[in-house]
DNA sequence: AGCATTACCCGCACGC
DNA sequence: TGCGTGCGGGTAATGC
């Protein structure tokens, strides 16, 4: 499920406890169980199983979307793709207990930590070095040491479409297609837009909209806009996003759609104009 | 040649 | 029932 926000809300579920379930930090480990074999990407189940066992958690973190698992000696590194989800549930036995669930850690407490993924694109790493299971990240748009001068920078030495650009992980890390295109609406920028002809001032507005669409997002716990993802309740608050021959909230105009880089983008053909 | 950008593709559930 | 679609990104292909 995962944009930024939604990567957010289930990480942060994980560290508070939710629904019953405790704390995801200090459970300790006692073992594995592996149901769909390519979700673990690193090793075969022995040695995770070997590598993991009586290990405790100590920390839980992301970056970009990758969703980092910081245990004594060693990282849980999850990317939940499109489909994946992350659950604390009790009594994991050896067998799966939902459709899709994919992978269990078992803790010595009973409960459990479950990987589900319907379309099987997430993927699990272990390394004691996260930095060399992630590829190259550009930085985070909440990252305060981001400011609009260095993303003026990046976006006017790219020469790129805008939509695409901002979902390109190497150069900004976090976000994908629903929160790129509310930020592009709001900040009045065509998807298409020539990344290279962006004023100053653009490159402010863009990244003032896509901190206050990200942090919007994630204080309405996500988006939950299909059956992939439950619990949040941002999509109450899309203005184009899957707004298609809607009515634009600013000026009227039919929401038009459009897909660039195999991905639809939704926008206001009066409200996000191209220019040079 | 070498870097930057684009297209394909991966399982599956869902809606028209 | 069949078919298009998709909250992502690695890798191959192509473009500059």
């Amino acid at each position: 499920m995962p944009e930024l926000p939604e990567v957010e809300t289930i990480i942060r579920g994980l560290r508070r406890g939710v629904d019953g379930a405790p704390t995801i930090i200090g459970q300790e480990i006692t073992g594995i169980s592996l149901f769909w074999p390519k979700t673990l990407a690193t090793h075969d189940p022995e040695t995770v199983n070997r590598l993991l066992n009586g290990q405790k958690v100590l920390a839980i973190s992301r970056r970009a979307k990758y969703i980092l698992l910081e245990l004594d000696k060693t990282f849980l590194v999850v990317h939940l793709r499109m489909s994946g989800d992350l659950r604390m549930a009790p009594d994991l036995g050896a067998e799966q207990v939902l459709p899709h669930d994919r992978f269990y850690l078992h803790f010595a407490s009973g409960w459990g930590l479950a990987f589900n993924d319907a379309r099987k694109f997430g993927r699990v790493w272990i390394s004691p070095d996260p930095a060399s299971i992630l590829p190259k990240l550009g930085p985070d748009p909440l990252d305060p040491s981001l400011n609009a001068a260095s993303f003026h920078e990046m976006l006017t030495s790219r020469g790129r479409q805008l939509k695409p650009l901002l979902m390109d992980q190497s150069f900004l890390a976090g976000v994908g297609n629903i929160y790129s295109t509310e930020a592009l609406y709001a900040a009045r920028l065509h998807p298409l837009q020539n990344s290279r002809y962006i004023s100053l001032k653009e490159a402010k507005k863009l990244l003032q909209a896509l901190r206050d669409v990200l942090e919007w997002g994630i204080a309405h716990n996500g988006t939950s806009i299909d059956w992939v993802y439950k619990g949040g309740d941002f999509q109450k608050y899309l203005k184009a996003y899957q707004h298609t021959g809607l009515p634009c909230e600013r000026c009227g105009t039919p929401i038009e759609d459009l897909v660039s880089a195999q991905r639809r983008a939704h926008y206001c053909p009066r409200c996000q104009k191209l220019h040079e």
